[in-house]
DNA sequence: TGATCCTATTGACCTATATCAAAGCATTAC
DNA sequence: GTAATGCTTTGATATAGGTCAATAGGATCA
């Protein structure tokens, strides 16, 4: 965070950041059309975002974890587009979105935090994009893996060993392929000698094999 | 844009939108890895945004028209991390990306506006991922029809004909689908009765029966 | 401590879309 | 104005992943 603070600054920058909300698992933060008022800044738990069809199709965007910013959706409209559910007992920091604005004014460097933390989530959607339109079943898999690892791992936690919090159901949502084929590409990989699997817990054996799944060499 | 202002605000408004760019048909506005500068607002032409993996598959993020903003994917990290390429002669508007921020910190409403152009791209791919993660390719053609007339026709074009200035190949990447997918599903809507399609000319017949493709209401 | 429910696995079969291939059109370049 | 190139269409065939179904493993709740 910024240097160089007098204590009514750091007054102002917390008076931002110390509402707090606990959200249940199963639980909503936001949900679709309601109005925006703040950005959510997760402390502990974990979450999934996820779109929804008239026809009640569902579309999970997203699975955030601590540190991360939920809510962007909200800014546009006034309104949430997305749901954003608990996957496991969560506390979060409410953050008020018109503070963030006025704050942000007087603190170029919360600004300029601001406009990375918005394009970083552009550009990690660019990646599913990339992810749901050219990419084979194990592939998607591999990548969503190794990107939980990596993210775990920036956080503390073990860079083999994972507990998903979610579903095979909401993975394979996320991924764009079904349940079973999320289930059969685990006991691939499973049999493959790649990872350890026992239904949530996942351990991770040959992340070079999962990489080069990934990101095959050009054949030629 | 905001009002209130005295000439002196207006001519640094001004000097940030002043420089212009000529792109021509074919050529890239910025690449993959480019040190980020600034953003671009399009004045005339039609561009396409995508993204490349190392083994050298590609994916289209997204097409801009006049009055679109790009070049945001760069603020994460400095660089850019996608290709932008004109698909006609193009002029756009260079939007010096520090500029952007001091302005915005002395004008709300522009910061404001950064903030909802930034959202509604995060919500716009949201959309894309429900699209490739869940819908079939008649409700993607569907979808992506609607969606180019509709931006067309809040540009003063007509809402039942467009031509299209992208490829059948640069459809199929945006959509998730192959080229040869996205010729038989034009032809199957031509037969159809929905369009009319010739080549790059497309005029829309029905645009209930696209729209209820796109929207099939629950089957219950 | 069961009983119930939700989640995961696995098998058999099916289908939407990919792949391969061959013309046919249009546009560009010379 | 003609050749060349790149796009589009269409057909035949293959296949990855979807669908349906049955079972089993864990978690939750009374």
């Amino acid at each position: 965070m910024p240097v160089g603070l007098n204590s009514t600054d750091l007054d102002r920058l917390d008076e931002v950041v110390n509402i707090r909300r606990k959200v249940k698992r199963g639980d909503l933060l936001f949900r679709n059309g309601e109005a925006f008022t703040s950005l959510y800044a997760i402390k502990t738990g974990f979450f999934k975002t996820c779109v929804t069809t008239e026809d009640g199709r569902e579309q999970v965007t997203g699975f955030q974890m601590a540190g991360e910013i939920m809510g962007l959706d909200g800014i546009v409209s006034d309104h949430h587009s997305c749901n954003a559910i608990a996957l496991e007992d969560a506390l979060v920091c409410v953050l008020p979105f018109s503070h963030l604005e006025t704050l942000s004014r007087d603190f170029p460097a919360l600004q300029h935090h601001m406009h990375k933390i918005m394009s970083r989530e552009i550009v990690r959607e660019h990646g599913v994009m990339l992810l749901l339109g050219n990419m084979r079943a194990e592939e998607r898999l591999a990548a969503f893996l190794l990107n939980l690892v990596q993210r775990l791992h920036a956080r503390g936690f073990s860079q083999s060993e994972l507990v998903l919090r979610m579903t095979r159901e909401e993975i394979g949502s996320y991924l764009g392929m079904k349940l079973e084929t999320v289930s059969r590409t685990f006991s691939k990989f499973s049999e493959d000698g790649i990872i350890d699997v026992k239904q949530r817990d996942v351990r991770i054996l040959d992340t070079n094999a999962l990489t080069q799944l990934y990101n095959p060499q050009p054949c030629n």
